[in-house]
DNA sequence: CGCTGCCTGGAGCGATCGCTCTAGTAGTTT
DNA sequence: AAACTACTAGAGCGATCGCTCCAGGCAGCG
């Protein structure tokens, strides 16, 4: 395994290490082992160490996540049907992969004192993503003063379930979280014309 | 300092640092550092070392939250209102302390794979607040097959918010999962009388 | 007072942490 | 073929990890 390979291998193991235990509890040792990289080959490409992979792997799954949720929302009548057909996008790939939950979450809630580099990723992807929604909104008739409390509220929403899901192990928060999202975004409120 | 002092410091201190960043970055110096508690005590009171000490302590918080969750359900008109008063309870909270965020989340997400002991606990912690929101919306009439899908959309609500809330560093979006729960456990769904 | 048992302080253990450094290999260039 | 660059393998570093163990202090009771 030479150059391109050895690098995205590492930064793929790492953004499943991230999602499954978080950034602190990811160590050296792990993820050389199950990548397959050597020690020397990790300094090569990452000289900022630990902390680098960490950062272009929560990188690579925040852009992961906006595709999967821009496409979803593209490919759905409204915002509320879009969210809804991420939390089955979501549950399904957690049946395949024995693994539920944001990829980007458990790195996110330890980063703001273990490391604020992380910590702004985290909070880039965040924004990126309600944004989506945001947009997806505006399309929909939105007014403008509500987007960002409806966007927020939704991935909010999103981000709880996937939570719920992991920790209890029950796949049906994802459900009862699509089900919530119909309701609250199916229609834009009683426009505040002024 | 001698005998309940002790172990009460300790977990007092570990609920912290499990707030603030989780468990497998809480290392046994910080928590001696930080509560002030000698290295022979933590092993006389906690045999089980680390792991039982945050058992201990995620219980605590567990209920500390179920207590205020109770407490802001009780004193509201319906369990919309309810929920948005825990909101701007945690809000307060975040401003005061300057810490923004559930106590359990972080631990929980890195649980599953770190100790399934963790894990258990936090599930249990979920479960209790769940089960609490969904006795309300009993009490406001809700409909028993829809208890527990809005009592974890809600949920899902809270811990999303507070997520995004401690990662952005903005305290909006507890306001705006507070207008959303307002709405979506405003009134009961229409009757399914069979 | 002296004895007993709970509790504390701290030295020290092996294991593991993230990381540096160097020798060596493979691929490209001239 | 020689020189050069890109990359890899792995030994080894100091620091820190969670933890064990024991000597000593400090009640409560006779």
């Amino acid at each position: 395994m030479r150059g391109r390979d050895t690098r995205a291998e590492l930064v793929q193991t790492m953004a499943g290490l991230l999602r499954a235990q978080g950034y602190t509890a990811t160590g050296r040792a792990q993820l050389l082992a199950e990548s397959g990289v050597s020690n020397g080959s990790l300094y090569h490409h990452f000289p900022g160490g630990m902390e680098e992979v960490a950062e272009v792997a929560l990188e690579a799954s925040g852009c992961f996540v906006a595709d999967a949720l821009r496409e979803a929302l593209d490919g759905a009548p409204n915002a509320g049907a879009g969210v809804a057909r991420f939390l089955d996008i979501a549950q399904e790939a957690a049946i395949d992969e024995q693994c539920v939950g944001c990829p980007v979450a458990p790195t996110a809630l330890e980063s703001p004192i273990i490391s604020p580099r992380l910590r702004a990723v985290a909070a880039r992807c965040f924004d990126q993503w309600e944004a989506l929604i945001a947009a997806r909104l505006r399309a929909d008739g939105w007014p403008e003063d509500s987007l960002s409390t409806a966007a927020s509220a939704a991935l909010a929403l999103i981000e709880g379930a996937l939570l719920l899901a992991r920790v209890s192990g029950q796949l049906s928060h994802l459900a009862h979280a699509k089900h919530a999202a119909l309701t609250l975004l199916a229609a834009p409120p009683a426009q505040d014309d002024s």
